[in-house]
DNA sequence: CATATTCTCGCAACCGTTTTCGTAAATAAA
DNA sequence: TTTATTTACGAAAACGGTTGCGAGAATATG
């Protein structure tokens, strides 16, 4: 066991602590000469920092919380993806943190992040919070906070988006324009901003278009497991709708799943349009029609903003607001018919 | 900010900073009526515990590091929800570590594991990986090490996979059963146990039904940018594959691409199953056949024995090898000729 | 040669908690 | 009442680094 710290150094050097920690830190207090000798016998007895101590000491962590959802969903898992690569490159160490959806688990979560723990926090809130409280918590102890997606709008700090409230007008317009007269928004929240934005394009559009209020359904799909059970029941109603849009990922498999076992044809019959990031989308029965969101550079983004937030009190996070654009993807699934 | 700490306690009551951590920590030697007031005024200023300066003393930082090659498979989003569950359970946080499937990314990330960050490693080693040194260095600093799907060997510690070689057998008899006479085993490594398990039971198959050598190939996508190409390659050569086993998740898409590109139909011209917890395999065209990996519980019984290991030292993780087998799920992919 | 500077290094406090040990007061036993 | 015992708390040393400051030696300056 590698019982190996500074004072071990110092001992077999017969230098203080004082000066093996500096020479190793680099500092101009040391001679080049003694440098050498630590640092060769620093890999020599394979030393490696206990980064408590130092955190302890130097109150910063090095480490950054991600707050999310959850991680099955391919969004989260390329954002994770961009985080990460940004924090590799700074030295920084990622802690992942699940609220399943639930507030509770998020305030449980951001709170344990205000004990030093973590330098700061990057969250993609879930569906049912509707309070900034344990965020502003989080600022009130001086630890940045950056959203990416799904942010919480009364809170003042960075955030990095896509643009929702267009993407919702062009996948309305997209479906209007393949001859849809009735569609629907499939939603997954009644409070998150990403969904209202996007369902508030997508009335936009319907409302251009003069599509009557009765034909401008928003579903609200707020449970998992009744998902498909709520979207067989939708397909199988007196106005079906004729065109769907899928405000997450997770909805495409159960809306595809319902449409072959009621033996509704996609595209004729219901074209399907979904905010999605599947790689699988062009393989699909048939290849879906997706808007694609940027999740990568969604989480890179954000976390080069965090460690700006992190290593420059000074600067200042809240007027960030970065919209990174989605792109529409037309495929099958919203062909128009001929 | 709140700066409120065990000094500052003990400071309004009075009371020495020891009483004050006794008195949160429960301990006998505190009356009831001190406990009561310390937790109050603890809770009404905010008390938060640095957890870095419990961790310096006590040694144990209630953390643990989870290394995967990538984060964007379903497979690992998969089982970081299950080591998730399980450590939100007992109290201890995750970190995630990237290795993009390098050697020497897996390498760096393993020495900092050896800082007394952590508590224990959950780790699916990067395909590149063919030394178990890192490994064996944290085992010598008395940190438990669990493997999840992808182990190293040559170490001895708990393992939690499926039945690789089973599996190999499985899927290559369902392919020969629905008349494939020549399948091709598609590897995304040369020296991963669960490739190379994968591929003996192929082998195997293979070997008792008595398809000749020549058809029985095993090729290797190592590189993810060419591994469209590779396919396509292929499926054009000579003695074209009647059957394709992808190894993992992310060859899917490949070929499904390329066998719509090169107008091949599935499952009549080639027939395909894939070892993937993708929940889009229902809805693939044609639905895919797959060997469907018990992801979620990998992670969650990978992450019960890391932490059986680190609470008690007693406990012997080298004799800890579990598997959890996968089930074959037939869909369209491998649907025989009529 | 005297004084000022620069170069190296050590001392000691500090970060926030935990834990061992000692001890005064309160209670029980004799 | 005296002697054990228990109860409730405090002092201080850890844990492993970092850092401000002081000081001796070496060098530069006048």
């Amino acid at each position: 066991m590698s019982k190996v710290n500074i004072k071990v150094l110092a001992e077999e050097l017969q230098l203080s602590v004082s000066t093996i920690s500096k020479a190793l830190r680099d500092s101009y207090e040391i001679s080049d000469e003694t440098k050498k000798k630590v640092m060769e016998l620093a890999t020599r007895l394979n030393y490696i920092p206990n980064p408590y101590a130092s955190s302890l000491r130097k109150k910063k962590s090095k480490t950054i919380a991600v707050v999310l959802p959850e991680v099955a969903d391919n969004f989260f898992s390329l954002a994770i993806n961009g985080i990460q690569s940004i924090a590799e490159t700074k030295g920084y160490h990622v802690l992942i943190y699940l609220s399943h959806e639930k507030y509770a688990n998020e305030k449980t979560i951001l709170e344990d992040c205000q004990s030093g723990r973590v330098d700061g926090v990057l969250i993609s809130i879930s569906s049912e919070t509707k309070s900034g409280d344990q965020i502003h918590k989080l600022q009130a102890n001086n630890i940045p906070v950056v959203f990416f997606d799904r942010e919480e709008e009364s809170i003042e700090t960075a955030r990095v988006t896509t643009n929702d409230y267009e993407c919702g007008l062009i996948a309305a317009n997209h479906l209007l324009n393949r001859g849809c007269r009735r569609p629907a928004f499939l939603s997954i929240s009644e409070s998150l901003p990403i969904c209202l934005n996007r369902i508030e394009g997508f009335k936009a559009a319907l409302q251009e278009t003069g599509i009557p209020d009765a034909d401008r359904q928003i579903i609200y799909c707020t449970d998992n497991d009744s998902m498909y059970k709520q979207i067989k029941t939708i397909l199988q109603s007196d106005n079906r709708p004729d065109g769907l849009i899928a405000s997450v990922e997770k909805i495409v498999t159960p809306v595809y799943l319902a449409c072959h076992e009621l033996n509704i044809n996609i595209p004729n019959d219901v074209k399907v349009i979904a905010f999605a990031t599947l790689d699988t989308a062009p393989i699909l029965d048939p290849p879906l029609t997706t808007i694609t969101q940027p999740a990568f550079e969604i989480g890179k983004a954000a976390a080069t903003l965090l460690f700006k937030g992190i290593e420059k009190s000074t600067f200042d996070l809240s007027k960030e607001h970065m919209v990174i654009p989605s792109v529409l993807i037309e495929r099958e699934s919203t062909r128009a018919a001929n």
